[in-house]
DNA sequence: GTGGTCTAGACCACA
DNA sequence: GTGGTCTAGACCACA
């Protein structure tokens, strides 16, 4: 479920919490399911724990799972998380639309790569 | 010309990379113009001259600049440069609205986005 | 009457003895009954016998209750312990305005706050 | 300038961050101050060099404090962190009369306990 | 067993 | 020199 990509020049701790973002936003993980202990992930992904520690806090800081001394870490609600993901990605469209006009790009050739993205939803 | 934000994350050399890439691409600075001298826009900057030694070894790499021994650096010829970042902006549009799909955004969320950054453009 | 909170930060021993101190000082459980068992209420609460145990002797330890080997826990005169916690309450209020004053917080903001908490009562 | 206190029960960082809070909140440490660098203030304090760390990134992440890679660590614009201070301050304020109340706290008792705080500032 | 904190020490990119 | 990441391993409170 999670893999670590070692030639990716991003931090470890960060690809596990992207990864894990991923996998509640999409909904694979549900809310209130229990996260791997920090140890057993560290074993499994050859690891050490501190570094997933690093992650699990990040994930519970930024509203994605919450943490119950003793028992773990749990998945928490998404609702409002994946508001402000879509949020996100729409902001970074419009940024991108801004350049692309400062480089010459025209609407038109910006239209036409995107609508290639979302021909096969018809 | 060139502003350093030390409350921008991006490391500094990466900063002057890419506002002289700006100003290459848009034009501002010519094919053949030479660009200042290692040691005058370090001390300009009041920065570490291998800071901008970095910067220019690395817009040499990317073919925005050449380097004449003993003269200084140089502009490039940028037409294919600039049809270069334009391919990387379709790009990332492209890659955009894979994810944006991969999140649930809707065809019509991400070209009502879009389509308030063209607007003017009429 | 206990609700375990799993996504407040606090450990569960805590939310217990906080609850208990709670129902007693407000005179719902009032002195000399009788409180759960330790099993009955690990139980009923799906939780390690320990926590229970662990808050119980928190509990009796603050003199809310007493215990009588063989026969159980239970409430303890209270007038004393509800005095207490209004000195508590109150001691809390002029550290506040302490620390308020530290930071600027003039005494007619400060009364603002607090007189629009009172109003309901006239 | 910063002491720790190995017998409070908050974590070593935790200090350090709201110590840091303090001094920059309260103007004595000015915006673009440097803070000392991890490593010296690790030898300073006699603590490991991580844990300062971990200070330093929870302040830049509160917004207290932005770092420049190669350069050090620096104190951010304070305004709008002061604004939020005494808002919570307010909020605690707010949530404290609730609580008073709820145990029978008069009015006239809580507003006693207060003016005593700011009497000296007539 | 579970998360959280901390020490000791290494290595990296950046300036 | 400066912050940032990571490993290795210990100890604590809590369940």
């Amino acid at each position: 479920m999670i893999v670590i990509d070692y030639k990716d020049r991003r931090p470890i701790y960060e690809q596990i919490v992207e990864r894990f973002q991923e996998l509640i936003l999409k909904g694979i993980l549900g809310a209130d399911t229990q996260l791997p202990s920090v140890r057993n992930l560290a074993m499994e992904l050859s690891i050490n724990p501190n570094t997933i520690q690093k992650a699990y806090t990040e994930l519970e800081r930024q509203g994605y799972t919450y943490s119950v001394k003793g028992k773990g870490s749990f998945i928490a609600e998404t609702d409002i998380l994946l508001k402000k993901k879509k949020d996100e990605i729409l902001e970074a469209a419009t940024l991108l639309v801004k350049v692309a006009k400062e480089y010459g790009v025209s609407k038109d050739e910006f239209i036409n790569a995107i609508s290639n993205g979302f021909k096969e939803e018809a």
